[in-house]
DNA sequence: GCAAAAGTGTTAACTTTACACCCATGT
DNA sequence: ACATGGGTGTAAAGTTAACACTTTTGC
């Protein structure tokens, strides 16, 4: 049988209330040894990919439970200079605040870098997965809540809109944005509001989303 | 180095007038043989992905130059009885006419099935794969103007609304699609008129594909 | 002359956009 | 008291949805 090795990257993206930012290891070996690159590893024979791009998440941030999707295989014959290894990308959404990145075998250090200041020069083919993935999350997040993996399971009307203007690169309008996202009813307001801000405490709202789920289910679309 | 197979298989939609249809093949080798199954084959060291792909479309359809699209990859570790084999799933879109599906060594037989009467049990994780490509083809069709494809270069414009709703099945208004897509400016007309139709003859148009990438390169988003 | 699909406008309902002021809080 | 962001309503413009009759053609 024609053999050939693949491999999985994980896409992690996050966001700091201002912008989206993109978890970058620098590489611990050859080749591109000290590049910065997207995290991925080796797939097993006996491994399935989900499960394997998974475990590079947990290895790196701890987490489980994680909004995850797979967003593309790439395969050109010489994407990688050690022989035929095709990989294929996932990308995935975390709160960034319960993540102290820990660095481990592969990756030497480990970082943040915001989308609208990304490093060049990254190993492989990383860059042009980096772009599909970006592309991707632009899609995706006006066609489904997938937002809000990206922010505190409790968060201000203005931190999911801020969250929405790193992600489209457009400015919206408060009362606009406020109506609509309410009209949804997949946001529920909390009893709960900021404390120790200098100013008008904003009251915290969830997504529902066992309502979402339920709402799906039955043909409802997601549009914002 | 971990070593594994990889194959593509070729989701192929044409359209008929009346139901989006689905070339499948009667497989002419074990495993699963002289069932239906997804066109497919494996891929050499040496060889990408797309290319890949093409060549089994033009091996069964002789055509070039078609719509493509990457869809996505399965890789489930018993997807295969003979192995870990990771397939990478494409779609096309045909113009139906143009072709006469042809056999080959990997195909008994071979034939267009409307999606709206699929055949039951195809090989491997055939239905899977095809139940995804449906899904994408009907959420991409309303964001980008891949309808064309599957008609002829010269069409009636109740051919089009008919398209969109055997992909939709939705019912359109006639008034309101014909006004809907003539705004857009992406649809011309053409001098030619059908014949020998025992109804009034209907004008035909021709989609404006440069004008189209053209304006998509400009932020132009195409909807429907 | 009949059957079959083409072609054509208007109105009401709804959605989207633009826009400005007062409120609560910490310093 | 001031600086900061929270919270709120309305009107105009634009879009969508619903709906019926006349025209052309082959038989």
């Amino acid at each position: 049988m024609v053999q050939s090795v693949f491999s999985i990257d994980c896409v992690i993206f996050g966001f700091d209330g201002e912008s989206i930012r993109v978890l970058l290891i620098e590489r611990a070996e050859e080749p591109f040894i000290h590049d910065l690159a997207i995290p991925g590893d080796l797939v097993q024979p006996n491994e399935d990919l989900e499960p394997a791009a998974y475990s590079v998440l947990r290895s790196l941030t701890g987490l489980k439970n994680i909004y995850m999707e797979q967003l593309y295989t790439f395969g050109k014959v010489n994407r990688h200079p050690l022989g035929r290894i095709i990989t294929v990308a996932y990308y995935a959404l975390v709160h960034i605040d319960s993540i102290t990145p820990k660095p481990s075998s592969f990756a030497k250090r480990i970082d943040w870098y915001p989308l609208n200041d990304l490093p060049p020069n990254l190993a492989f083919d990383h860059e042009e997965i980096l772009n599909k993935a970006i592309e991707r999350l632009r899609r995706k997040v006006q066609i489904q809540p997938i937002g809000f993996e990206l922010l505190p399971s409790k968060f201000t009307l203005s931190q999911l809109r801020k969250l929405y203007e790193a992600i489209l690169d457009v400015e919206m309008d408060k009362r606009n944005f406020r109506r609509k996202i309410l009209k949804t009813n997949l946001i529920q307001p909390t009893d709960e509001k900021q404390k120790n801000v200098a100013h008008k405490a904003a009251r915290y709202y969830t997504f529902d989303k066992e309502k979402y789920t339920e709402l799906s289910a039955r043909g409802y679309r997601f549009e914002i």
